[in-house]
DNA sequence: TCATAATTAGGGGAAAACACTTAATTTATA
DNA sequence: TATAAATTAAGTGTTTTCCCCTAATTATGA
């Protein structure tokens, strides 16, 4: 009996050369892929086989692998969800895992690796390996004792956190943001000081960064 | 007879997919791979068979896509070179057409037409689609009558002003910019200046985006 | 060699960002 | 409905950025 699992990237040559790859094993077989967070849930729900295991990466856009994840897992609570990237960062593994994702992928793994994962997380129900088991631990040090969803939500970024972070992005000043939102100086100054606690980065170059990299902004609003 | 290619690409899933993909295809076989621009250059100076074609991702850590692209038609100006990358914006384009690059693809495109573009720059030397097309045109329109490297150097950033901007880009302030270079605060805030006046942005979050949107610097250095 | 560009450095000042604090109001949700 | 979270706002002060100005030294190339 195969592994029935599903895809989600947003690069179609990448997800091709995972069909590709995992073609090759038996004892896993592809049901479907999708390019974003929102294909792959639609995807999911008009499926008439549900995969066991879906491999999704996590920055793509429409919606990211973590809101897909998300969504997933409060329909379909047993279906495993191995977290695919090439930023192996700590607060990304610590939310991913938070979340509910059972495993963690780095891009440039082998696909050995992969196929193990897959394997692993098929008879286990879960695989880490050292280094995200070393980040959990680090992480779950920080702030709280264990990890959980309330810790998870003190990471993550309000509404208006991200409309003021895209301002950010866009070169806008304090006050000029303040003057968008119909907001006070004063409010977009705490908004900008928790986006700088909650990112973990020092100054409006770090949160670029950091919006880019998370795919919170799309390069598109810039040219 | 075969075309010989090899491949550059830091992610390597997505690596073994296109070997994966294009190993299906006879008259393609694959003579090396590697992770980065660094990697590239030096397999193919080892290579006893140099590859006729070369797929290089433009982000990549160490040395990126562009760079590698320069050295490598420096040396072997006879081997083409095909850009592979995510970002898909006119800059990128027209400068990699400018140093020497045959064709650009996205990585969402289709194996189907990563396939047909290996053939046609193996056939025709070039393949450049009507995106790409329409890019250069309005590339060559902004500020030259014909593309060229005179024309894009004008527009380039000195040594200096480069790594200063790299240096905003990893969170540091012009005071700690100063010392890691050894010079006065004073000098960096003048190199600051440039970098605004030159790439016509406002402020450091412009900054950030000019230099990862030209890939002058990678996401690598940051995590 | 003569001009141009790059790199170096400084004075002074205004604006913006950042750091620390407290706290009221609204909103979501358990 | 009680509790938590989000959003709002402000005081006060320091640091950093950004802008104006001048100007010497060092490369680079025509």
């Amino acid at each position: 009996m195969s592994i029935n699992i599903a895809i989600a990237d947003d690069e179609l040559l990448f997800r091709q050369g995972l069909r590709a790859i995992l073609s090759k094993h038996d004892d896993i077989n592809i049901l479907f892929d999708a390019s974003d967070g929102k294909e792959l849930v639609d995807e999911l729900n008009t499926a008439k086989v549900k995969p066991e295991i879906i491999i999704t990466d996590l920055k793509m856009p429409e919606m990211d692998g973590v809101q897909a994840t998300k969504i997933i897992l409060d329909t379909y609570p047993d279906i495993k969800v191995i977290a695919l990237t090439s930023y192996f960062t700590k607060p990304f593994i610590v939310n991913m895992i938070a979340i509910g994702a059972v495993a963690y992928l780095a891009k440039n793994s082998t696909p050995a690796l992969m196929v193990k994962t897959i394997r692993e997380v098929h008879t286990n129900g879960f695989y880490y390996d050292e280094k995200v088991f070393g980040y959990i631990k680090n992480g779950a040090n920080k702030r709280n004792t264990s990890i959980n969803l309330s810790g998870f939500n003190q990471n993550m970024l309000s509404k208006r956190e991200l409309e003021v972070l895209e301002l950010i992005c866009q070169q806008f000043t304090t006050v000029e943001i303040g003057e968008k939102l119909y907001i006070s100086r004063r409010t977009v100054e705490v908004h900008r000081n928790n986006l700088l606690l909650k990112t973990d980065v020092k100054n409006v170059a770090g949160l670029v960064i950091y919006a880019i990299q998370h795919n919170l902004v799309t390069f598109d609003k810039f040219y």
